[in-house]
DNA sequence: AACAACAGGCAACCAATGGTTGCGTCCCTG
DNA sequence: CAGGGACGCAACCATTGGTTGCCTGTTGTT
């Protein structure tokens, strides 16, 4: 059973740029692409590209105000994000887990 | 503090084909390139150049066998990416669920 | 009211990468 | 020893993360 993770997903959180800006957006409760390019090595429109992607999969909304563009977190959707992490994490350490035992079996019986 | 992460291994898992490649490895024990291919919609050259990142990060090791090339996946290895894994889940965790004792607190002090 | 300054959006361009096809090479085995 | 299976290499394509340059529009200050 293949472990069903929404790709989309996983591939935003995916880019070490788009999770520091999920963190830098929590950090400060909301951004614009400018005030995170500022604290990012990054220029504003790459800033603005993630942001987009970061809207297409729903982990961001966005809110004009005047000229500004303010984003914000979805709470929910990151939550759900944060549950396909664990859920992947448990499998592979559920197989390691098993092999291990396994590993463990086969050194008492050859110790016997 | 940034989560310190260390970006080349979460890029690494971070590709959907290579997920699933760590799965089939989990799962079969071991494979090479053309195996892994045969369960995947992708070619053996692109599972190749896949095979090659995981072993660069040091999530595989590779050992030839006549004119085979047999991968496995290198516990320890997998057991760090899942325990990073972990940490941005729980950081992020941690973050949503003081944002929501925050709205929480606010509500109350509204409602009294 | 006018204008400078600031925030965004577009478009063109570059580099890295996931993917393909085609071909050469080497090792196994009948 | 000859054929076929498994690998590696090279060229090529599309997507994407990133840049620079320019234009539009809001703001707010004089």
């Amino acid at each position: 059973m293949t472990v069903a993770i929404n790709d989309d997903l996983w591939s935003a959180i995916g880019d070490p740029t788009r999770r520091r800006m999920l963190d830098l957006l929590l950090a400060d409760g909301d951004g614009t692409a400018t005030t995170l390019s500022e604290q990012l090595p990054v220029t504003r429109q790459a800033v603005a590209k993630h942001l987009g992607v970061l809207d297409r999969v729903g982990l961001v909304h966005v809110t004009p105000a005047g000229r500004e563009m303010r984003y914000r977190v979805d709470d929910a959707q990151l939550a759900r994000a944060v549950a396909q992490l664990s859920t992947v994490g448990a499998t592979w350490d559920a197989r390691l887990r098993r092999i291990k035992r396994i590993a463990e079996a086969i050194q008492c019986s050859q110790e016997q």
